[in-house]
DNA sequence: TCCGATCTCGAACAGTGTTCGTTGGCGAAC
DNA sequence: GTTCGCCAACGAACACTGTTCGAGATCGGA
């Protein structure tokens, strides 16, 4: 599909690109991460895919049914890439934290890409494991079993969010107006009707992603530290 | 030169008034509501819009300076649908619950709109008017300064989360092979290597979105209570 | 009455996901 | 060793998308 070879004759029937054999359903992922790592979801099409296995679009549709479920097997993939811990039930909440802590860093890895599993259930081998991994540790805290098939999905969300709400920001940060522009909206707000938006006006902008992450996820996790039953050990 | 109203930011398209054909930025904004409301964020398109005024997608844009700036200004009409309570010291904690909930509430009427909302700092009048409330609330509760900035931030994204979570699900529900194919699959699943899943199987599945967004915003809201200083009365 | 500003909107452009129908190469059967 | 059938590969096309352009329509003010 791509340049001729100019020794050939334009004459001759153009040569065949030799059978793709480097085409295949790990190519295509391995392909689809490496944009989505490097330009984000938004760049993240089928023929920017393919141009980058230096074939057309239609080629993909022999390996995957549709882009839904591409994104599907990307999002998997990367969930793969989150480090398991080992369960152990003394530093089951020091546990539960770090996991869903690198499980929002490894997302944010590859820019955008959590924004696909939002209204989705994650499922695929990776995603089961992980959430098999996450119960298993809740519970062996004493949680109780309908909170922790809760928790899951709950705080599974809320990390999931994040990682999209931190990848757009970062990206948008990137341009210094970006936070000028919305200094000068702040300052300019009437003082008498917004006097607490005023008053906080300087800490609406302090902290990091990764310390306002750690905020909502500590509320979370105390949370459930506090529904669990004594058993635990004291 | 008329002067512009400080709470809607500056860098959006200035009002303009209703000329000939009816054609103006509330009518503009009705319809988007319209069809979001009706048929989801999928189907809004400028055109769509457009045809519900009997136009063509080119004059939105005298009302309107792209698609971006549309769903901000629908996205802050929605936000101007939630009930404000009256500040009430003795009842904060109640009071900011109920708010949290009527936001989850009024966005879910409006079916996935919250979606923009994701990866976007949402201002606008009425927007601001809410984060301002909202803080008034918990700083009234004793909630440190630091926390309550935050709070507006990772609570707020949380509760948009599950609008755009709940309002998808809401939607794919209406398939009932959606459930079953779900069930067929964790019931499949090898049980010596997911033993939590298959015995919490049954719990996964149990409760409705709202009782599922309750869970978590008192997660939240607990966590945020803990953190107030006595000095709230006692 | 005329002018200039402003609104209206069909047509066009570059992009998207997906489908169709053809091609050509490979593995298996003869 | 030849032939045949299957199916990955892929160019072209379709129906969409947001947005721009430029010509026409219509208004307020002079």
């Amino acid at each position: 599909m791509t340049d001729r070879d100019p020794t050939e004759p334009d004459w001759w029937t153009p040569r065949k690109p030799m059978r793709r054999h480097g085409l295949s359903r790990a190519a295509v992922i391995e392909a689809g991460l490496r944009v989505v790592r490097e330009e984000g979801m938004d760049a993240l099409s089928m023929r920017r895919i393919a141009a980058e296995l230096n074939t057309g679009a239609a080629s993909l549709y022999a390996h995957v049914a549709n882009k839904e479920e591409l994104l599907e097997l990307l999002f998997d993939e990367v969930v793969g890439e989150i480090p398991l811990p080992e369960p152990d039930p003394a530093r089951w909440r020091e546990q539960v934290t770090q996991l869903w802590t690198d499980s929002h860093a490894t997302m944010l890895r590859y820019g955008d890409i959590a924004r696909f599993a939002i209204g989705h259930i994650p499922v695929g081998p990776n995603s089961m494991r992980l959430s098999e991994i996450t119960m298993t540790l809740l519970r062996m805290g004493g949680v109780p079993d309908h909170a922790v098939a809760w928790a899951v999905d709950v705080v599974g969300g809320f990390v999931t969010f994040r990682a999209v709400e931190d990848a757009t920001r970062e990206d948008a940060a990137k341009d210094p107006a970006f936070y000028r522009r919305y200094q000068r909206y702040f300052a300019g707000l009437p003082a008498d009707r917004f006097p607490v938006t005023a008053a906080l006006a300087g800490q609406l902008t302090t902290g990091d992603d990764k310390q306002r992450f750690r905020f909502g996820l500590d509320l979370l996790v105390g949370g459930l530290a506090a529904l669990a039953e004594p058993p635990e050990h004291g």
